[in-house]
RNA sequence: GGGUGAUUAGCUCAGUUGGUUAGAGCACUUCUCUUACAAAGAAGGGGUCAGUGGUUCGAGUCCACUAUCACCCACCA
């Protein structure tokens, strides 16, 4: 037998052992058959990773992910089921370019444009590659059990395929249009974002009240001056009366900052009277509000904004050319020199940005592809619509959210949702699969026959290949083996921020294009905040690295402490004392091991004669396999950890271990860690592999990953006797109850006293006389015959029944006297509390009657000891 | 403006469908190097479950309101 170092050190295994798990090939499905650890007809259990960006490297949120996805996946490999975690990297599109063109400018100066579509996009490729080897190297070091043969990334070719079937099959069905419509863009990153990747922030800034001209009837209020040369109408509340006369008309003012105006008055019941002066300069082209009030009025649109957020020769000669800052200057300073200024007023105002750039969303009419959510389609003989699929998924109950507040929040994005924005002006992505010639066009991944075509130059939104990561990584759209045998995927475990762009997009695309969900349950993780609760962020420097402190405590350490205490769907925080606690458990586990190695597996001194102590510890083990599994099953993984730290800890190391040195039953004590490893696997899956190859038996498989869970009906749990269980039970408190006893009258270690005991306890003392002796360090016990206490004893109640017990000569009768008339005041408050209630009609009558049985029961026996402890403090005297 | 969550020990958080005396980890106090483990062991202190009211025989748990904090959605321009 190998000698095990005395601290357990994960650094000089954790590679070693996720190598051999990778070549013995058991994290692909098919070896498992071929291995007979599942058959093909088992249950399966599938999973697809959530692709990590290929922008930078992992971080803590990614552990988390891994940490619960690895645990599920461990759990039911174990369980037997066919069972495939399916990994993957996404492209990213925006972000990964943004990153790019980043270096790129601070390397070389250059821009994008410089480089070239095809050498620009070379370049990314070569970033993604270098990306995506960091990633998937700190995927093996958090120990996932991730089926590398089945990899995938959201830009391959096969993804590709599936990405222009998907755009194929929604145009023709006319759900995917091209229009013309307000979009928000990112001047910044230069292309179109989607809503969902626009973010709003508080800021500042001046509310100005003006007229377009003297004559003008109606004072308008705006934050945006600049925009108002390309204002049409002025729109009013419909009940508003201040302006009713007005409605209907049409102003022309000859001069408006150097350009002429036409202004419409229009009802509109949008608008609220009470703020500024109850009317709004309508802007058709650079408002998304104002866009759809000139879709409802018919409004002429005005584009005075381009693309690079300069002012366009439509705004007149004095404006063209600037930027939206200047321009504003320029048109307060035009409207104070003409008087037209009517008030200031600082306001705070949420301004939109872009989520991945930062650039201040200007809204711009474009011409643009979407996806129409709202518009009917035939399905199954039916009207339908996309927004319908998804809320159908959920509201049938076909998708289940964990936590379930959530899918509140998604039904009410579904409510919100408008069209859906899916083409990019950036170059690394999805082409979109569309060629024109002149007038004609046509969807097809390669250009048509005949000359003249040319592709639209813009990429698809990444989540569009996102969205159909479920069943494109599964072989779709050819009807493939592990398609028909994988999907719909189990669980989809991930990040609450991102259900809108993620989740809910998958739920469209599957519900759409297969007709099936893409899972069965979405399990939704919080986000992980540092100690003080802030984000972590590189700029803050307050993040913690991963792989960092999986080399310094563990990795084993680190999932436990991402896995432990945490709830689904809530933040939480993670400070490095955490993951130093639970380094201090994965080394404990450790010592138990070496203990339990250095007994010999094959010595079962008493091996049919049973103690009260394995009883007893067969007794919670099985009930801590039930709890477990049954957590498990619930996605409680938390609770799981728990109750198995509980169970290791206070259970198997400090009473079985202990009673284990004095009565020995080796054969068993192994057999209960071999069970607790199994059980610990999923959770931390190195220090119980370790642990495994050194206690593994003839028999056993190759590895901990793939032995079989531990069944609720194993042999080992009959004929447990209930009595000696109980027997074990009164042991503890009694040897609690005099290490307590040691402390009050501070006996040093070193000295033992005798115990007497009364006739409650002699029976049980006088048979376990060795395991009290030595946990309780007293140098021998003696049983009393005797019915009432002896002279100068310690009265003390077991949970299971009052004894004296006398540590003989070392009482304290004044601080034991004292003691006791405390414990007599506190009874009979108790006893007062309980007559009352009792004597409640209310209670007696329509409590249950085991609950008021039991109160009766209680009360009888707190009046009975409250006699006797009056009677000890006699005794004492 | 609408919505959601949080508020439980000094700190971080559990607490399944309402049910005996509200739990854990860390920190703290005292003692102990006892042959698996000092990254440990033993004993102990510490809580008006944010507040108010309600439902109930019974509320940390259900309902209403209030307070504080956090987040999400929404272009009141």
């Amino acid at each position: 037998m190998t000698e095990l170092a005395k601290i357990y050190d994960p650094q000089s295994v954790e590679k070693e052992i996720y190598r051999a798990w990778e070549e013995s090939g058991y994290f692909n499905p098919d070896v498992c058959i071929t291995g007979g650890i599942t058959t093909e007809g088992a249950e399966r259990f599938s999973i697809v990773l959530p692709p990590p960006n290929v922008t930078g490297i992992l971080h803590t949120g990614h552990a988390a992910m891994l940490a619960i996805e690895d645990t599920m996946v461990r759990y039911h490999r174990m369980k037997g089921d066919r069972t495939l975690w399916l990994p993957g990297t996404d492209h990213a599109a925006i972000a990964t370019q943004s990153k790019v063109e980043k270096l790129l400018h601070k390397e070389t100066g250059q821009s994008r444009y410089d480089l070239g579509r095809e050498a620009f996009l070379a370049r990314v490729e070569k970033f993604a590659q270098d990306s995506y080897d960091t990633i998937v190297n700190q995927c093996r070091a958090m120990g996932a059990s991730l089926d590398w043969s089945r990899e995938a990334f959201t830009l391959d070719p096969p993804r590709h395929r599936a990405v222009v079937e998907a755009f194929r099959r929604m145009y023709n069905d006319s759900l995917i249009y091209r229009g013309d419509r307000i979009v928000n863009w990112d001047p910044k990153g230069q292309t179109t974002v989607s809503d969902d990747e626009v973010l709003h922030e508080e800021r500042t800034a001046t509310l100005y009240t003006f007229r377009y001209s003297k004559d003008f009837p109606i004072a308008i209020s705006t934050t945006r001056p600049e925009t108002k040369v390309g204002d049409t109408a002025v729109a009013v509340h419909p009940d508003d009366e201040r302006y009713a006369r007005y409605i209907g008309k049409t102003f022309k003012i000859d001069d408006f900052c150097g350009t002429s105006l036409t202004i419409r008055i229009i009802a509109d019941p949008e608008v609220a009277q009470d703020f500024g002066t109850g009317a709004l300069g309508v802007t058709p082209a650079h408002s998304h509000i104002d866009w759809e009030m000139s879709e409802r009025h018919n409004l002429p649109r005005r584009r005075v904004i381009n693309e690079d957020a300069r002012m366009t020769e439509e705004a007149g000669p004095y404006l063209r050319g600037k930027t939206t800052t200047e321009a504003r200057e320029r048109v307060v300073q035009w409207l104070r020199d003409n008087d037209l200024l009517e008030g200031e007023e600082t306001i705070t105002q949420s301004v939109s940005v872009a989520e991945r750039t930062g650039g201040i969303i200007e809204p711009l009419p474009k011409k643009q592809w979407f996806v129409a959510v709202n518009k009917p389609f035939e399905r199954d003989g039916k009207k339908t619509t996309l927004k319908e699929l998804i809320a159908n998924a959920v509201k049938s109950g076909a998708i289940d959210i964990i936590p379930q507040r959530f899918e509140k929040i998604y039904f009410h994005w579904i409510d919100n949702l408008r069209d859906w924005c899916i083409s990019r002006q950036i170059w690394y992505g999805h082409r979109i699969p569309v060629w024109y010639r002149g007038n004609e066009i046509v969807v097809s991944e390669h250009a048509p026959d005949g000359d003249g075509w040319k592709q639209d130059p813009d990429t698809l939104d990444t989540w569009f290949s996102s969205g159909l990561w479920t069943f494109s990584t599964l072989g779709w759209p050819d009807d493939t083996p592990d398609f028909r045998t994988y999907h719909p995927t189990n669980v989809l475990e991930t990040g609450y921020d991102i259900l809108f762009f993620w989740v809910a997009r998958m739920i469209l695309m599957s519900t759409y294009l297969i007709g099936d969900v893409p899972f069965r349950t979405v399990y939704l993780h919080g986000l992980i905040r540092d100690e003080k609760g802030r984000k972590m962020s590189k700029s803050l420097g307050n993040a913690i690295d991963p792989l960092d402190v999986s080399v310094r405590y563990g990795t084993d350490a680190v999932r436990l402490s991402l896995l432990i205490g945490s709830t689904p769907g809530q933040d939480m925080r993670l400070g490095k004392e955490k993951i130093a606690g639970y380094r201090n458990f994965t080394n404990k586990l450790w010592n138990i091991g070496r203990y339990v190695l250095s007994q010999d597996a094959k010595n079962a001194h008493i091996a049919e004669a049973r103690t009260p102590a394995d009883h007893w510890i067969l007794a919670h083990l099985q009930n801590t396999v039930a709890t477990v599994t049954e957590h498990l099953e619930k996605f409680r993984f938390s609770q799981a950890g728990e109750v198995l730290r509980d169970f290791t800890w206070n259970d198997f190391a400090d009473w079985y271990i202990e009673a284990h040195k004095i009565e020995r039953n080796d054969a068993l004590l192994h057999t209960v860690f071999r069970t607790l490893l199994h059980l610990w696997h999923p959770f931390m899956p190195f220090v119980t592999e370790e642990l495994f190859t050194h206690i593994k038996q003839k028999g056993d498989r190759d590895f901990l990953m793939v032995s079989q869970w531990p069944q609720h009906d194993n042999t080992l749990y009959a004929n447990i006797a209930q009595d000696d269980v109980m027997q074990f039970d009164i042991l503890k408190d009694l040897i609690a109850k005099i290490r307590a006893l040691r402390a009050l009258y501070n006996i040093t270690p070193d000295k033992k006293p005798l115990l007497t005991c009364d006739t409650n306890l002699c029976a049980i003392a006088a048979k376990h006389k060795d395991i009290i002796m030595r946990l309780g360090r007293v140098a021998d016990v003696i049983a009393h015959t005797n019915t009432t206490p002896p002279r100068e004893s310690a009265a003390l109640t077991t949970a299971h029944g009052t004894g004296y017990l006398l540590l003989e000569g070392l009482v304290d009768t004044a601080r034991e006297r004292e003691r006791l008339s405390k414990e007599i005041a506190e009874l009979t408050e108790n006893i007062t509390a309980k007559q009352k209630r009792l004597s409640q009609e209310s209670f007696v009558t329509r409590a249950p009657q085991d609950v008021v049985a039991k109160e009766k029961a209680l009360l009888a026996e707190a009046q009975k000891r409250v006699t006797e402890l009056h009677n000890a403090r006699e005794n004492l005297t």
